[in-house]
DNA sequence: AACCGTGTCAACCGCCAGATA
DNA sequence: TTATCTGGCGGTTGACACGGT
């Protein structure tokens, strides 16, 4: 089957102008009668969905278009955390900010994320995104909401715990898995625990077998949980 | 200069719940 | 009670710009 093609039809100035005038005069509750009188007038065929997308994701209120500040990332992902992906709502407190704008944003770092996370890792290593509930995983959750700045070295050398293996296989568990047996190497583990990316910075020992997450007041190795490949295989974990 | 990967954005799509006939 | 319509919302897609190689 052919696959049906949806190529964005952008809006113009004149068309946006119209919309507002419409919406003025009819208020935006009655998006047929709007979508019709649109056509009248513009003979520009919108469906009421689209004139209502339109209103609502750039020109109800005053957009702030400028690049997202370090705070404002902050503070939408502690929203995020605070009520879920109820975006209509974090959208009410992040003022200037539309919610197309912060689900933009929160799907496109989850997005950057997973795949600097993957680069490199073998199949079982890597973060499988079906849906944000993996999120829970405050494990997983760190990785995820890491901001830009932080160096490739941090998602080479992060690798997950058996739990965040299993919030992840957990939802593929209808799915037949595979194992890999090429590699044998251990898999080193962050620790479970609450941190942010600011806490800790990878330690300068490129050559050393043992990678080593240090902070101020911490200094980890790999004692801590550490999940090894020949454990994955005598024990599957889904 | 050409290509590729990545990030951003607007628009689209599908589902759901409430209203109405 | 049921079917249909409509608005609201979360998630996805495609186009485009930009930077790195």
């Amino acid at each position: 089957m052919a696959s049906i093609s949806r190529k964005p039809k952008l809006w113009t100035v004149e068309q946006d102008d119209l919309l507002k005038q419409l919406v003025e005069n009819h208020g935006s509750q009655t998006w047929p009668m709007i979508c019709q009188e649109f056509l009248e007038t513009s003979g520009v065929k919108r469906t009421p969905k689209q004139c209502r997308d339109r209103w609502v994701n750039n020109l109800r209120s005053e957009k702030n278009d400028a690049p997202w500040k370090e705070e404002e990332v902050m503070i939408l992902f502690d929203n995020q955390s605070k009520y879920g992906n109820q975006w209509s709502i974090i959208a009410k407190e992040m003022k200037g900010r539309t919610e197309n704008q912060i689900k933009n944003l929160f799907y496109s770092t989850i997005r950057r994320n997973i795949r600097k996370f993957n680069k490199g890792k073998l199949d079982l290593e890597r973060i499988k995104f079906k849906s944000l509930s993996i999120l829970e995983n405050q494990e997983i959750r760190n990785i995820l909401t890491t901001r830009k700045s932080i160096s490739k070295n941090f998602f080479l050398k992060t690798f997950l715990t058996k739990e965040a293996v299993n919030v992840i296989q957990s939802q593929f568990s209808q799915q037949q898995s595979t194992v890999c047996t090429e590699n044998k190497t251990n898999y080193l583990a962050l620790p479970e625990m609450n941190f942010t990316t600011d806490d800790f910075y990878i330690s300068d020992d490129s050559g050393s077998s043992n990678p080593t997450f240090e902070s101020e007041d911490l200094l980890y190795d790999n004692d801590y949980t550490t999940l090894e490949f020949s454990d994955l295989l005598n024990n599957p974990i889904y």
